[in-house]
DNA sequence: ACAAGGGCTGGCAGCGCTTTCAATCGAGGA
DNA sequence: TCCTCGATTGAAAGCGCTGCCAGCCCTTGT
């Protein structure tokens, strides 16, 4: 109940305050003694700094913000998609908050609607936090980037779709590693891919499309528009467009879906054609979910760097605020995909 | 950067700190017509009472904390379940906390090794939540729960193992849900029903093989021990242990298995045997995880109640921490279960 | 030997709020 | 009409810490 304060530190240490901020902020001048005795003192009646007050009298709060779309959240939460991304996004920022001392909060925010504005702004200034992590959607949000900016507070912006300019990012290369995949399959010997494109208000959904008709065209090959359907990250659209394109005249001999969730859609409507992946039709995805991992045949996919982004960004953010100024470039982390090879690409049937 | 405080809001309303006190707090004894020029002032310029100032002066620091395994999480970051039910305790607990004004805070435990206490202690020194929610295993950790009691910090256990006189609890009843799947499988007319135990470190996995058994015995059922198989509720188990059902001489016409990632195991085994589910044997799974969508055939499963759960929680905290002291008698809320019927199980070939 | 420049410590003034308690104003009751 | 009580307001005292600055000591330079 009544916990130990700094003033009980020192007494016990016969040291003034002061001396024992320092140490506890492990500030330079101070004696080695001195340092010794104080943290003796503190680990004997096991204080720990109020944060509250800390956060009040100096310049930092040592929290950790993560801004998650409201609406994603609930309308997807149940979805593979959602529920991976964002564990993963606060695994990579809560393990380094933790080694640093700091805090993470999570907090949803309301991307729709007129009242952004202001609920931002209140959170803000009642948490003053060291940094704010923005996922997509919020890190293309021009409202929550303005307020952030105004507020003097740093974020970073993780896998955003817009580009520089914008504020510091860290992101992947979602046209190259599409390219690659894309690649990959063109390697196995394949000429007939078909592409579903993921939900189209995501960025990622553009680029991934980009970088399989790249590599398409760099190779020679054409993209007959219908090869390309829309489908929107649920299996339910996978498994849709991919009958669609299994009903073709001459159907595509693999397809490439932009995330795992459709990519399974896919191998569940070459079952019900009656058909083999990848004896028939090769299947890859994007995103190395868990399922990804559970399907028969085991998928194909991109793995991305999801924790280690978020991580990066957390590292970053935290950096700052004890450093104090930015004394550097615009921040712009590309961080490295992986291409995994599982069971379910090979060469056509000859 | 220099942002409003309540002097500037007191100043333009034309009133002390202390009713602008009182009006962003609720509290009585304020004439609305002050109530209004406050609200007035407050939103004109933007005000919004800063956090760390609130709970250094008063009793409430508007922070809910969650406590959640980090050696679990790192471990089966990877996994479905992990994700999956995390997101989910976070899902609801988030969106109560955003209605009532407070914040959700993340903290990975170590619970593994000495250094819980100290861990534990600091971070409840430093924080001071209004609340804590426990997820497993640290629901049943006995140091965390002891050092909550002395903090005095109120907390709930989020399906813990063990049951009252360990403080609020909000759970389900996984004994009689597996009961009535196994039900479930028996009205279907299977005799034969092999069970996948779950990682034993989890209370929940003796409980639903205990609800398994009572099924059985209820029904006049022996359970040959070998029908009862010890998985981790990987997918990897779940395969192994199937196969190991499937070897046997009467090999059962069902299979019940404790999460759905070992039941997507059973029914890729079932498969590989070049058997059909639920043709051949059914699969039942338990958690309603997004991949029991998408497997072939869809699972039948049993849906827990975990965002439900956690949003319970943290209205009980935040309750209790508005009301004040704790007039009630000890909170135990078992929410219900949803058996979800879907493809994978049918009658036993005859 | 003396001044200048560090290294090390403590004092003190808040940070922006809540709490406690005192003060003021009316209305109802003796 | 005077007193009591409740409803309203405000003043002052911190909450536990950090930022700034003054003061001390000992080294170094000349």
């Amino acid at each position: 109940m009544s916990s130990v304060t700094i003033y009980d530190v020192a007494a016990k240490a016969g040291v003034s305050i002061k001396t024992v901020s320092r140490v506890m902020n492990n500030e330079p001048n101070v004696r080695p003694v001195m340092r010794e005795r104080v943290l003796a003192a503190a680990s004997e009646l096991g204080y720990s700094p109020n944060l509250s007050a800390r956060s009040l009298a100096g310049s930092r709060s040592f929290v950790i913000a993560v801004f998650v779309d409201a609406a994603l959240t609930i309308d997807h939460w149940q979805s593979e998609r959602g529920a991976d991304y964002l564990s993963r996004i606060q695994l990579g920022a809560t393990l380094v908050c933790r080694d640093a001392g700091y805090h993470l909060l999570i907090e949803l925010i309301d991307h729709e609607g007129p009242q952004v504005r202001q609920e931002v702004a209140a959170l803000l200034a009642a948490l003053k936090p060291d940094g704010v992590i923005l996922t997509p959607p919020s890190s293309d949000n021009a409202v929550v980037l303005e307020l952030l900016d105004r507020a003097g507070t740093p974020y970073v912006r993780v896998g955003p779709e817009r580009a520089e300019g914008l504020g510091p990012r860290v992101h992947m290369d979602d046209v190259a590693a599409a390219r690659e995949m894309t690649d990959h399959l063109i390697g196995l010997g394949h000429k007939r891919i078909g592409f579903i494109v993921g939900e189209p208000r995501y960025g990622a959904s553009q680029a991934r499309r980009d970088g399989y008709l790249e590599a398409m065209r760099a190779k020679g090959l054409s993209v007959p528009e219908f090869w390309v359907r829309q489908g929107d990250f649920t299996f339910q659209s996978g498994l849709e467009q991919a009958k669609a394109l299994l009903a073709l005249p001459e159907r595509p001999t693999a397809i490439f879906a932009s995330n795992d969730d459709m990519a399974l859609g896919a191998i569940a409507a070459i079952a019900d054609a009656g058909l083999m992946t990848p004896g028939d039709v090769s299947v890859a995805g994007f995103d190395d979910s868990p399922s990804s991992r559970f399907s028969r045949p085991q998928l194909t996919t991109v793995r991305q760097p999801v924790a280690e982004m978020s991580s990066v960004a957390a590292k970053l953010l935290i950096e700052r605020s004890r450093g104090g100024a930015s004394t550097e470039r615009p921040v712009d982390e590309l961080l490295p995909f992986t291409l995994i090879h599982r069971a379910s690409t090979a060469p056509p049937p000859r």
